[in-house]
DNA sequence: TGCGATTATCATAGCGCTACGATTTTCAGC
DNA sequence: GCTGAAAATCGTAGCGCTATGATAATCGCA
C-alpha cells in the first residue's frame, strides 16, 4: 500500500517488471561466489577451479538457471546469431544449404535467424535492416545483387558478410559458391557432345531470379561458340514447378521445329519435360535428351533417370559455416580465402 | 578537466567497447527531444507530435540509425522473435509451414529463430533451452510428444508455445494441426472404397517420425474394420525419399501376393512406387491402386496423377501465425480457441 | 621462509533501450 | 484571462549480463 500519509512524499522504488525468475545473481548466491565467476564459468569453465566450478554447476541445476542472452548480448555488444536471408526456403537448393548451416552453426552454439527475401531486393534490404538490429554475430545473404541500401547498411555495420550460391562477381566481403554461366555453359556443351543441335533452355521465373537467368546466358553463349543450330531461352513467369516443366515443353516444341536437346533451370522443370513427354510419345533420350540442375531427390530415380548438375548445397552450407566461424573467433578472412569455389558436377544418366 | 593534481589518485571512468555508432541518444540530439520521445516515436508514432516525428524520422535517416533490439528486448523484457523448431527444413511439409509461417511474422515486424531437431527429443530439448535463453515472445514446436525436460523448461518460462503439426494430445499451450490416424483411416477406406483388399502402408523412418507411425496405425484400424483381407506396414529405416518408395515397393510385393492397393507416408515414396511399377509394368491404378500423402509439387503432374491426402502446410503456418500474433498483443487464448483442425482433404486423382 | 609470478576471484561500470511516473504544454470552456 | 483536463514530452532507474582492471589466493624456487 502506498498511501503516502502526511506531506512527505516518500518516492517508491520504481518496480520494474521482471522477465528473468531465476538470474546468475541467484545461482552466484547460492554457490557462494560472485556473479563474475559464474559468468566467467559460462564462457571458459576451465579458467575456475574445479571446486567452484561443480557449485556452480550444482546451483545451476538446483536452480533451472537459463541464461539470457539478450542482456549477454547486450553487454558483449554481439550476440550469438547469424541471420540468414534466402530467397525461399522452399526451394529445395536453400532449404538443404539452410539446413547444412543451421546444424552447422549450432553445433557451436550460433542461432539462426531466417529471412526469406522471395527474389525482392527491397524485401531483402528490409530484413537486413532488421537483422542489423540484432547486432548478429554475422550475416549470410543469398547471391551477389543487392539494393545500393543494403550494401551501405552493411559496410557501415562492419558484421561479417558472406554472399553464397553465386560467385563472379565482387563480394562485399566473403563468398561461397560457384559460376552460373559456366553452368550453363556445362549443360550445353554436354548437349553439343551427344550430337544435339537443337536446343532450349527452359527457366522459370528468370526475370526475378537473377542466377537461373545467369545459367541460361552461360547456355546460349556456349552454344554459339559450339555450332548450335539453334538455341532458344525460354522462361516461365510462375515458380520453377513440374507443370512449368510440361507448360515449357509445348512452348519448345512450337519455337523449335527439330527440338533435339533441352537444358532446364531446375530438376523440377527437366521432370515436368519427362512426363510430358511421356504423355507425348516424345522418346528420350532418342528424340529429345534433357539434362536438369539441382539433382534433386527424385532425380536419379525418375524414367529415364535425370542427367543433371549438381550443386552441392550442403557444401556451401559447410563452407559458408566455416567462414562464419573463423571469422568470429579468429581474426578477418582475407585476400582468396574470403572467396570459395564449391564447383558444380555434371552427372550424367539415362535421360542424355 | 578532471586532472587529479598530487598524489589523489583520479580514477579513469572506465573504457567500455563501443558496439552501435548511432544510439538512439545521437538522434535525439539531433531531432533536439529527449530519448523517450524518440523511443515513443518508434514504438507509436502516433503518440508523437507531428512535428517532433518529421524532426526525428529526419534525424534517423540523416544518421542511418539502426534500433538495437537486443537492448530493447533486454529493457522490455521480451524480445521480437519467435523461436520455430521442426524436425528437418529438407523435408517440403515443413519447408512450406515454416516459409508462410515467417512471412506472416515478418509483416508483423517479428523474427524468427530456427531449430531442427532431426527427429529427436534431446536434440529439441537443447533447442527449447536455447531458444529460451532468447526470452522469445513465442515457440512453435512440432508435434505434441516432447521430453519431460522440455515441457519443464516450457511451463517454467512462461512463454506462449504453440505445437503444430499433430493433434489428438493434450497441447502444452496451444495446438495447430490435424489428426494423423484420420488421414491414415481416410486413405485405407479410399482404397477399399475401390475394391482394394489386399492392402500395404508404405512408410519411412517411422521408428522416429511418430506422425508417420499414427499414420500408419490408423490406415491398419481402418483397413481391419473395413473388411481388407491384407494389410501390411512396411517401414523403411532411411529417410523419406524416392528411392525408399521403390525399395518398399519390392518389399510390399514379396509380402503380399496380391496386393492391390498401397497407402504412402509421403508423396516422394509414391513417386518411387510410380516409377517402379512403371519400370517393372505394374499397371497404376489397373493393378494396383496408389494414395499418397502431401500434395507436393510434383503430385498433379506425374504418371498417373497422384491420388494424395493435401495437409495443408500453408493453412498450418497461418494459423499458427495467428494464435501468436493474438496471444503477444491480446489476452491470453483460451479454451478451445486453443486448438485449431486444419483438417485434411484426399484428392483423388488417376492413380487409384 | 620469503618473494615474484601465476592463477583464481571479485567489484563495478556500463551495453542501449524501455517503462514508469512526473512535468510541461496545449487548449477548451467559461 | 483563468482553470482543469488532455496531450506531449521528459528524466531516470533499471533489464541481466560481460569486460575490465584490481585484488586475493596459490605456487615455485631460492
Amino acid at each position: 500500500m502506498d498511501t503516502g500519509s502526511g506531506t512527505a512524499q516518500i518516492r517508491e522504488p520504481r518496480r520494474r517488471r521482471k522477465m528473468q525468475r531465476v538470474t546468475m545473481m541467484d545461482v552466484a548466491k547460492l554457490a557462494q561466489v560472485s556473479p563474475s565467476t559464474v559468468s566467467l564459468y559460462l564462457r571458459k569453465p576451465e579458467a575456475v577451479s574445479p571446486a567452484a566450478g561443480q557449485e556452480i554447476a550444482r546451483a545451476i541445476g538446483a536452480l533451472g538457471y537459463v541464461p539470457n542472452l539478450v542482456a549477454g548480448g547486450l553487454a558483449a555488444a554481439s550476440s550469438r546469431v547469424v541471420s540468414i536471408i534466402v530467397p525461399s526456403i522452399r526451394n529445395a537448393f536453400f532449404a538443404e544449404t539452410v539446413s547444412t548451416l543451421q546444424s552447422e552453426l549450432a553445433a557451436e552454439g550460433l542461432q539462426v535467424l531466417l529471412g526469406h527475401s522471395e527474389y525482392g531486393e527491397a524485401q531483402e534490404e528490409a530484413l537486413v535492416r532488421t537483422a542489423l538490429s540484432w547486432a548478429p554475430a554475422a550475416i549470410v545473404l543469398t547471391g551477389l545483387s543487392h539494393s545500393p541500401g543494403t550494401r551501405k547498411l552493411l559496410e557501415a555495420s562492419g558484421v561479417p558478410v558472406v554472399e553464397m550460391w553465386e560467385l563472379g562477381g565482387e563480394p562485399l566481403d566473403m563468398a561461397v559458391g560457384f559460376n552460373h554461366p559456366q553452368v550453363g555453359a556445362s549443360a550445353a556443351r554436354h548437349l553439343l557432345s551427344k550430337g544435339r543441335r537443337n536446343l532450349a533452355f527452359l527457366g522459370a521465373r528468370m526475370q526475378e531470379d537473377h542466377r537461373a537467368a545467369q545459367r541460361a546466358s552461360g547456355f546460349e553463349e556456349a552454344c554459339g561458340a559450339g555450332g548450335a543450330t539453334a538455341c532458344e531461352v525460354i522462361n516461365h513467369l510462375g515458380a520453377a514447378t513440374v507443370e512449368a516443366g510440361t507448360l515449357l515443353l509445348n512452348r519448345a516444341l512450337q519455337q523449335i521445329p527439330d527440338l533435339d536437346g533441352i537444358a532446364c533451370s531446375n530438376d523440377l522443370i527437366a521432370l515436368g519435360v519427362l512426363f510430358e513427354c511421356q504423355r507425348q510419345g516424345i522418346a528420350i533420350p532418342g528424340q529429345v535428351a534433357v539434362i536438369g540442375f539441382g539433382d534433386l531427390d527424385f532425380s536419379a530415380s525418375c524414367i529415364p533417370s535425370l542427367t543433371t548438375i549438381r550443386p552441392s548445397g550442403d557444401l556451401i552450407g559447410k563452407e559458408v559455416a566455416r567462414l562464419i566461424l573463423s571469422s568470429i573467433q579468429g581474426a578477418r578472412v582475407e585476400g582468396a580465402q574470403r572467396i570459395i569455389d564449391t564447383h558444380h558436377v555434371l552427372i550424367e544418366r539415362r535421360s542424355t
